[in-house]
DNA sequence: CGCAATGTTGTACGAATGTATAGTAACGAC
DNA sequence: GTCGTTACTATACATTCGTACAACATTGCG
């Protein structure tokens, strides 16, 4: 028998390899699409390599769903953290990162709901979750503190987490819901529907975020 | 060899009887889980009876789609249905009913996710959840139009639009995450923060639809 | 009671699943 | 160059999957 020839990779690169692979099958089938055979295939790599990387296929599933959640909110942090001309400016860029692309994506809901799916029942997921939750809401929360103070609106620790409750809250829906893009309206309606309405629900004069984000 | 006896039941009730046990079974272990024997032994009957009732497994799961979301709307539009002091109190229990129980609950919310996982790449979740989305975005809209009339507030089409747009999102991002029940806040309040935060975007007075709905 | 109609069962089948493992080929060290 | 290490391939195995189908049990009707 012949055996085929391969290129020998780094441990970065092919965990990589195999984790971008991983998540393309889970974008396009789903959970029950994502067979170790498929996504070795992806990966232009043979089955038994996977456990050579992982000790399990369900392994290397937990850690794609971590890979993306840090890619997520990372996205979103980086665009609030190049905005400098101020809080309101640094939050509304948050916010509006959430609502367009590269994050307004179908296959990235795709792929994190079929992970929110497996969170209720699963360990892992569980635990991947609640870490991201909480990573995503402090940094509202730190967004949204000052934002407060600068306008003399009531700023202490209950309120800021409650309005960032509401306010990931509000995100999370607009995002879902625009990345899933039924058609229903234009999604490049969404930073601005985004914005007002946390203006409203923080209280704001209006436009203050509106007016700091650039169109 | 011997045969299980079993109990002859009419369409319908049998119908039902498999689309609880394929939720059941969805809502445990996900789209993989589901199996056809699992969802038989759930259910109490044997595998081969799906193929009686339904053209393929496929097609059960899709029903079973369909008959979760309509379970969704229909609660909280029932409750808007109850309120009849005013449109304030019938948007205000619409929106507080949706995060609160029965319909804040992990089981649902990890349904919901799964089922959105497919939305993108198969026809018929797409088309299910087209449907339930448009439903619900204009049940949001027709409660929303006579609260703003009745605070003197701009109520055209294209501002109750947007304004349906950005509470849906809010509903949805806090029903998703107060569902999954992370431990990071009392689920308790999200009424509260919902409705307080819905005053805002929609640039209501104060405690219009807080004071709405009894604790 | 007996009979026809059909809801329901049990089993069979090929395909696909996750994983274990033996062996091969690529690369770095010398 | 050659040699050891190990990343990697290919195959095998038990299990599970969705579905097909023939046999059987239950029910309503006469």
């Amino acid at each position: 028998m012949t055996r085929r020839g391969y290129q020998r990779l780094g441990v970065d690169a092919r965990r990589s390899a195999l984790l971008e692979a991983t998540l393309d099958c889970l974008a396009e089938d789903g959970m029950g699409g994502a067979s170790a055979r498929r996504i070795a295939e992806r990966a232009g790599v043979s089955p038994g390599l996977i456990r050579h990387y992982y000790a399990s296929k369900d392994e290397m599933v937990h850690e794609a769903y971590a890979y993306l959640m840090g890619n997520l909110t990372g996205a979103a942090a980086a665009s609030a953290h190049a905005a400098s001309e101020g809080p309101a400016q640094a939050l509304a860029h948050f916010i509006a990162a959430n609502v367009r692309q590269p994050n307004l994506s179908a296959r990235k809901v795709s792929l994190w709901a079929t992970f929110i799916g497996r969170v209720r029942s699963g360990q892992r997921y569980s635990d991947i979750h609640r870490e991201s939750y909480r990573e995503f809401l402090d940094l509202l929360e730190e967004l949204v503190h000052p934002v407060l103070v600068q306008h003399g609106l009531p700023a202490d620790p209950a309120a800021c987490h409650s309005h960032a409750i509401a306010l990931n809250g509000l995100i999370d829906g607009l995002w879902l819901e625009g990345s899933l893009g039924h058609g229903l309206y234009d999604p490049a309606r969404l930073p601005g529907i985004a914005l007002a309405a946390a203006e409203g629900i923080l209280r704001l004069p209006d436009e203050t975020l509106v007016c700091a984000v650039a169109p």
